[in-house]
This record gives C-alpha cells, sequence and structure tokens, in this order.
DNA sequence: TAGTCCATGTAAGATGTTACATGATTCA
DNA sequence: TGAATCATGTAACATCTTACATGGACTA
C-alpha cells in the first residue's frame, strides 16, 4: 500500500494559482514577491522542486513556450486530476487542529473558493470556520482569565494578541458569509 | 569561516520556556499541547532533536533528576550564553519582512519580553512594529482597490482578511504600549 | 493484568533555506 | 560592453513530520 504525500501549503498555493491561468516558475516567484501572498518564499529552490513533484504527481503538465526573442519559458497548467484534488482539499470540513496550527492554510483554501468550487461550499466554509473559531475563543480566554496571575505581563499581552486575531478573524467569517448572500447563483 | 546556524522559531519558544523554570522535554511537549501555545507541535521527533541540538550549541544544559519512584527525566535549564543568544534575538529591530512573513515569531519574541529584557526594550519594539504594520497596511489597501475589480470574490474576501488581522495587531500595539506605559520602572 | 500516563528516544522521508550557477536578451 | 532583467535550475544542509519503539509506574 503506497501513501501518497499530501502537498504542502506552497503545492497547493501553486495549484492555486496555475488554476487561474497558466504559468510558469518565474511567473509564480513574481506573483508571490509582487503581492499579498509574498508571504510564501519566491525562493527558487523552493518552487522548481515542487513544481517538479506536483508534475510527477500528475497534477500539473508542462509545455515548452517559445517566445521570439525572449528565453523559453516552461508554463504549466493544470491537469483534471489537480483541479479535483484542489478541490477536495479545499472542501473538507474545518477541523478545529487547523483553526488552532494552520489558519493560513485555512484562507488559502478559501481564496481560490470561487475557482474551484460553488458559493454552496464557500458557504459551508464559513460556517464550519465560524463555528470552530467560536468555539476556540471561549477556551483562550478562560485560559487567559486563569493565568493572568501568573504570567508575565508580555506573555499576557501576547496572548491577548492571539485572542484578538482569532476575534477579526470571526467577525470577517460573518462579513464574508453576508457577501455571499448578496451574491446568486451557485457557481 | 563557521557560519552558526540560526535557531528555529521552535527553538526560540523551547529557550523562552526553559528560561522561566527548568523542564524536560515531556514538560516541553504538554506545555505545547496544554496551551495556548499549542500552535507549537508538541512531537517529540520535533521536540528531543530541538533539545539536543539547542545543548550542543550550548544554550542549555542538562541534568538528570532522580525522583523517588517515577521514572528519571532530563532537566534542562538555560546557560548565560543561552540567555543572551535570546536576548539578542529578541531585541533585534522589527524588520518589514517579518511584519510580511513571520507575524507569529514576532509575537513570540514579545511574549518573553519581560523575562530576558526590559521595558525599554519592549516599548522600544512596539513601536518598531507599530511602525511597519502601519506601513505595510496601505500597501494591502492599495492592492486590494485596484485589484478587487479581476479578482475572484473569495480572493478579495481573503484579502480583506489579511488586512484585518494585521489591523487587530496595530490597534493590539497601541493597547499593549499603553499597558506599558502605565507599569513603571525599567525590569 | 490491561490500560493509561510518564518519559525518552530513533529512523525514514519530505520539504524548505541559502547559496551558487548559468545563460539569453535588452538597454544605456 | 556592462548591468539589469528574464528564466531555470542544483547542491548542501537543517529541520520537521510521521511512525515506530521502549520501558517504568500507577490504577481499575
Amino acid at each position: 500500500m503506497v501513501k501518497a504525500n499530501p502537498n504542502s501549503t506552497l503545492a497547493f498555493a501553486l495549484l492555486g494559482l496555475i488554476g487561474q491561468e497558466p504559468r510558469s516558475g518565474y511567473d509564480l516567484r513574481k506573483f508571490f514577491s509582487s503581492t499579498p501572498m509574498i508571504s510564501f518564499s519566491d525562493s527558487p529552490g523552493a518552487i522548481y522542486p515542487a513544481l517538479r513533484r506536483l508534475e510527477k504527481r500528475g497534477l500539473v503538465r508542462e509545455h515548452m513556450e517559445k517566445q521570439q526573442n525572449l528565453r523559453r519559458r516552461k508554463v504549466f497548467q493544470l491537469t483534471a486530476r489537480g483541479r479535483a484534488e484542489f478541490r477536495k482539499w479545499q472542501t473538507q470540513p474545518v477541523r478545529r487542529s487547523d483553526v488552532v496550527r494552520n489558519l493560513d492554510r485555512l484562507l488559502l483554501r478559501f481564496a481560490f473558493m470561487d475557482q474551484f468550487a460553488g458559493k454552496g461550499d464557500a458557504l459551508r466554509f464559513l460556517k464550519g470556520l465560524h463555528k470552530e473559531l467560536a468555539a476556540y475563543i471561549p477556551n483562550l480566554r478562560d485560559y487567559h482569565r486563569s493565568n493572568r496571575e501568573s504570567m508575565p505581563q508580555s506573555g499576557a499581552l501576547a496572548l491577548e494578541s492571539g485572542i484578538r486575531t482569532c476575534e477579526a478573524q470571526l467577525r470577517w467569517t460573518r462579513t464574508a458569509m453576508a457577501a455571499y448572500g448578496e451574491t446568486k447563483g451557485e457557481r
């Protein structure tokens, strides 16, 4: 039984962007370095090997683009399988552990929702995220209340920063649900 | 010329906690799994090797604690060098790239501020963070304004989530500065 | 005596970082 | 001709993940 490796966060970011339009490794590097997706590394040592792996797994297909003058580019596009795998990852239930440890990854899932899934999936996602955040925040508050006295001030403040971030996320999910409510139509 | 490897985020989290009181690998794992520092991995495969590396670098010292009954524990404590290295990392200037790519790491730096540095350092840190956040947010807003039309709705919403998170952080820095203002005394 | 918690570890493997390398084309 | 930008890559290295392994002590 061969167990397939799950794709990394970077791998999904690449798949999502390639799903918007065919892109080369260089395009992807530039995108990461010049947009709010700058939180991803634009290092060639991360991106080119990652693209190679995606190709080996059959999630993207590459073809040479020979332009006049400019140097040849390797342009990648999604395969049907790549699209399906992204969608599957994207539409899985929101787990508590993701909220606690990988909020960024969850937001990445959402960012490409319109592209691969539908309005129903987006709303399901937001509902799930809302539920998990709403359940987690009281835990953080309780911890804060019980331990504030025994924690250094900077520690308590850092915790408060985390709580506020979660609360901001929670408020955002409501805005986002409202925004989807105004849009009509599945897809 | 030997170039020392910088410590990982996990390594600094371990140093910070060991700096509060001597702790074993098991203590640290439990701390990660049962407090808001749950965003760190409590995997033994990450923690025990990391502790070993810290010891090799002379940042912690281990000694066996033989209790009656219970199994022997290896308890780690900070060395002077470990303390100095943490402090140096903690008090370095807040860089834009940290704000953009490693906000969590910055908060970790702050969380242990009282322990290793002083009130002056904490305030300097908060000022630096405030400055960088205040400079970065307009960039995000501009990008949002210019590209909203051409982005899928979910993409634009995800970006808005990021902007709001930054804004929440910015507000927090002001609260934190005020809190330190009320405390008196360096250290 | 079986399960749970205490406690520490290793092995294999994937991924990412940093630094280095190379070559084409455009433009001053 | 030299610098900048386009464009793709590799090599060495460190770190982390997942899974496995082990064994003592307590308790139902």
